[in-house]
DNA sequence: TGCACTTCCTAAGGGTCCTAGTTTAAAACT
DNA sequence: AGTTTTAAACTAGGACCCTTAGGAAGTGCA
């Protein structure tokens, strides 16, 4: 009975590599078990439940990803920054679309567990970072980032849902989208009257 | 054995109901026979497989929501229109979560049955319809329109998710957002060199 | 070596999806 | 009305999945 040597890491690692491949509502305990070459049963020494594996493909891709966008962004302001950070949230959906789609669940993950990750809140801290340059102030400033991470994440879920039918390529869209924001960034409208309601 | 008095619509229907109560993911064919006091087998009379519900069930969702926002925009033009679109597409997505869930599905689609649902291309159009009054012209106006649904759905997909979680409220970041887009839309930027690479 | 601890196993219950074949209610026809 | 036809809903069953419980075997330490 040689041990095949898992670990919640391991087993997670599994579990979002086979989410890039079939999807991830395609990611069973079955499977992930066949793909480390054990019975399924073992799975419960490592993780609670499908779930808890699900939360924890969400964690890892959220690391994952702000990291790429740290890289990415690291040195650069202004236009360069804000293309630089959508560019590597774009290219990270497309590199792994199955983490990616785990990210998009609503939050059902071990509080202990998301405790000890840091992804998420550093990911919001970049997008703050980003728009330094801009010159924004609270609460413009958290708006502007709800907008541009808005528009990132629905940008890249509806085209990977196929909601790009229309034959302009994604890519030249994608690209007038940034031009736009980033316009919209440095001409950032003053509150009008009544928006407090 | 009392006929229930089953058709492809109803189980639809049934299934839509659930997802709003429950979570799509947890849409199954036994609870939604359950729900009908119907066996599962029953089901398949009418419905090729959960697949092809789920399908059905995005369907459904895209033609409810075009309604809304075709009722909603109607009779309006610029600012208002925008405000409305955005408000009847978030208001939908609240309301109906489980089937707002559906429609972000990668299209697999029975094609036949996405031929007589007029739903997605409407909503497609009422965009561009929307957004008549900015006088934009091709491509800019694609680009436009992708900008703007990919901000819509982002926006409400991030909202279920619970990705706002800073104190200040959505309601007011949505309203600041459509502030922007909307001045945005009136000074929408010229192309700039080297876009088309 | 003996011991505790962990890993991985087998076994089993319960749920789900879906197919095949059967019964029977309703509709269509004479 | 009585008969035929259609199809709605059923029962039965296989395959897969999730999860728990308890046993066997490897690992580390006294």
């Amino acid at each position: 009975m040689a041990r095949a040597g898992l670990t919640a890491e391991r087993v997670t690692v599994a579990g979002a590599e086979l989410a890039d491949e079939v999807g991830l509502d395609r990611v069973t305990m079955s499977q992930v078990a066949r793909r480390l070459g054990v019975k399924d049963a073992s799975l419960y020494a490592h993780v609670r439940n499908l779930e808890d594996l699900r939360g924890r493909i969400a964690l890892l891709a959220a690391d994952e990803k702000t990291l790429r966008i740290a890289e990415a962004t690291a040195g650069r302001a202004g236009r360069d920054a804000l293309v630089a950070f959508a560019d590597a949230w774009r290219e990270y959906a497309h590199a792994h679309p199955g983490r990616y789609t785990a990210t998009q669940a609503p939050i059902r993950i071990d509080p202990e567990l998301a405790a000890n990750a840091a992804g998420p809140r550093r990911a919001v801290e970049l997008t703050y970072g980003m728009l330094r340059g801009y010159g924004l102030a609270e609460p413009d400033l958290t708006d502007a980032v709800r907008l541009l991470r808005s528009t990132f994440h629905g940008f890249v879920a509806l085209e990977a849902a196929g909601g790009f039918a229309h034959e302009r390529s994604p890519q030249q869209s994608w690209i007038r989208a940034l031009d736009a924001l980033h316009t919209l960034l440095e001409h950032w409208p003053p509150s009008r009257e009544g928006d407090s309601a």
